[in-house]
RNA sequence: GGCCCGUUCGUCUAGUGGUUAGGACUCAGGAUUUUCAUUCCUGCAACAGGGGUUCGAUUCCCCUACGGGCUACCA
């Protein structure tokens, strides 16, 4: 922490698209870091493109937002309320004579450059005071731009360290367009001083940018945040996420079940290492242990896979009246027809087998419904002949018989039938398995008979029996 | 084109002027298991290339290649 007074940090997006992952990993990091040092944590939404900002992506964004549990302070602050701010500041620079008008229209520019790689080279820099009253007069639009000093300009990132850029490499920017309204490079430099922003976390996109940021800071005699870049996402292609190339929502990790803690450790773990290896990380040991010289420097592919199985690993740490609630939020529906304690030993059943809520819906189908086919390839391998439905018949018989209806008894009888008959355990449970949940796969054989109860398992092995070899 | 940034297994990464270059995911094989999964064990697999500096470079420096970013009256 800086001892110059607390750490506030924002997250800046802007509402043209949904929050993806690297908007996410962004907030995240800047989340982080403001928890570590009790510090702030702000949102501003950076609307000025009117074009195509769009109100529902603010509250999409909100909302992902809300989802990962990475609460901001208050207040929200929007661009688009600030006009008169940026106009302030811009009529700062320009009472010091230290932005000039610009007259020229974009064929002038084009004509001007050499080619379209040149810098402006400062055609209306110097003009007379006459001559600018003279294009007032004859009503000539114009742009504002920065008057860049010679010399060089430089910053240590806390991730990159040391950057260093000859102002020649710069032109006289636009800080405001021709209809008055200020450009990205001048909008950031005034709300993160306002907002009295200590530490500038963003993408690596803005690392080109922070030496114009820095020279509007100067020009305008306003102390400078301290920055650090964080390294692009990138897709399994290697290529960088964005919104044009479909870059997944963080919704779309809701809507397939995963939980916004394993995502959020997922996240952590791109770009960034604990110096440990344990990899299953909550929030709390997040940021305790973010630093940003564990922060990498190059962009990180981020693979499914990976997450997938972290959460797994969140699963199996979930209590099972957690799991349901979740599940219920995702399908409302699901298993409606049965009762909490069937439920949950359903979800008892697959929580090893489970890694996202997702899973749980689609594996445990065959709880509620009976299946009427059975795949082609898996009755050929449980019921190859007519000696696999007379098992199943004489284990009907079994299960008919018994009183008792625990996963425990169901076992053992089976077990000693099998013994006795010297079937190998395979041959009576594969058959009956298929019979009864219409699968080769599945939570234990007689956790499933017995969730299932005495009824629904003998009229499962009834209809299966009407499709078994003769 | 210019400028800035980067380059360790397929992926995420650890790491050091002298290491059998470590871990995780994936994949393969094995053990356990009634199936699948879990769990456990084993294995495959990397320092972009070329020059230096050095007794010795993956590690420090330079160049090249490749990748990314900025170079907009987008953010």
């Amino acid at each position: 922490m800086s001892n110059f007074g607390s750490v506030k940090v924002r997250f800046a997006p802007s509402p043209t698209g949904e929050l993806h992952l690297g908007g996410a990993r962004t907030a995240l990091f800047n989340w982080l870091y403001a928890k570590k040092h009790q510090g702030s944590f702000f949102l501003r939404i950076e609307d000025t493109d009117k074009a195509r900002s769009k109100d529902v992506f603010t509250s999409q964004i909100l909302d992902s937002l809300k989802w990962l549990g990475l609460d901001w302070d208050e207040p929200l602050i929007y661009q688009s309320g600030r006009q008169e701010r940026y106009k302030y500041y811009i009529k700062k620079l320009m009472d010091e004579r230290k932005a000039y008008r610009c007259f020229c229209s974009k064929s002038d520019l084009e004509n001007i450059k050499e080619d379209s790689y040149a810098l402006y080279p400062g055609t209306c820099r110097s003009l007379s005071s006459d001559e600018i009253k003279t294009k007032l007069n004859q009503g000539k639009s114009f742009t504002i731009r920065i008057k860049l000093e010679e010399g060089y300009t430089e910053f240590k990132d806390l991730v990159y360290g040391a950057i260093k850029i000859n102002n020649k490499e710069l032109d006289d920017f636009i800080i405001a367009r021709s209809d008055g309204s200020p450009t990205y490079n001048f909008t950031v430099v005034v709300d993160d001083y306002e907002m009295e922003i200590s530490h500038v976390i963003r993408g690596d996109d803005h690392l080109s940018n922070t030496p114009k940021q820095l020279i509007i800071y100067k020009n305008l005699e306003l102390k400078a945040p301290i920055f650090a870049h964080l390294p692009m996402i990138l897709g399994s292609d290697k290529k960088r996420l964005s919104k044009r190339h479909g870059a997944p929502g963080v919704q779309s990790f809701k809507d397939k079940g995963y939980f916004p803690d394993s995502l959020l450790n997922y996240l952590a773990l791109l770009g960034w290492n604990p110096k440990n290896e344990k990899e299953v990380l909550d929030a709390d040991e997040l940021i305790n242990l973010f630093s940003f010289d564990q922060v990498q420097k190059k962009g990180a592919a981020w693979d499914e896979k990976k997450l997938h199985w972290l959460s797994g690993q969140y699963v199996q740490n979930k209590n099972s009246q957690f799991l349901l609630d979740q599940i219920r939020l995702l399908d409302s529906d699901w298993g409606k027809n049965s009762d909490i304690s069937t439920l949950i030993n359903i979800i008892n059943s697959l929580k090893p087998r489970a890694k996202s809520l997702h899973e749980f819906i689609v594996k445990s189908k065959h709880f509620f419904i009976a299946p009427d086919t059975y795949d082609e390839a898996e009755r050929l391998k449980a019921w190859p002949d007519s000696n696999a439905t007379e098992i199943v018949g004489q284990c009907s018989d079994i299960l008919t018989s018994l009183d008792t209806w625990s996963s425990e008894v169901l076992e053992s009888e089976i077990k000693s039938f099998a013994s006795k008959k010297s079937y190998g355990l395979g041959k009576v449970i594969m058959p009956l398995r298929l019979a009864v949940f219409g699968s080769l796969d599945g939570p234990a054989l007689f956790d499933i008979i017995s969730i299932l109860g005495k009824t629904e398992t003998l009229h499962r092995i009834q209809y299966a029996s009407t499709r078994m070899p003769t």
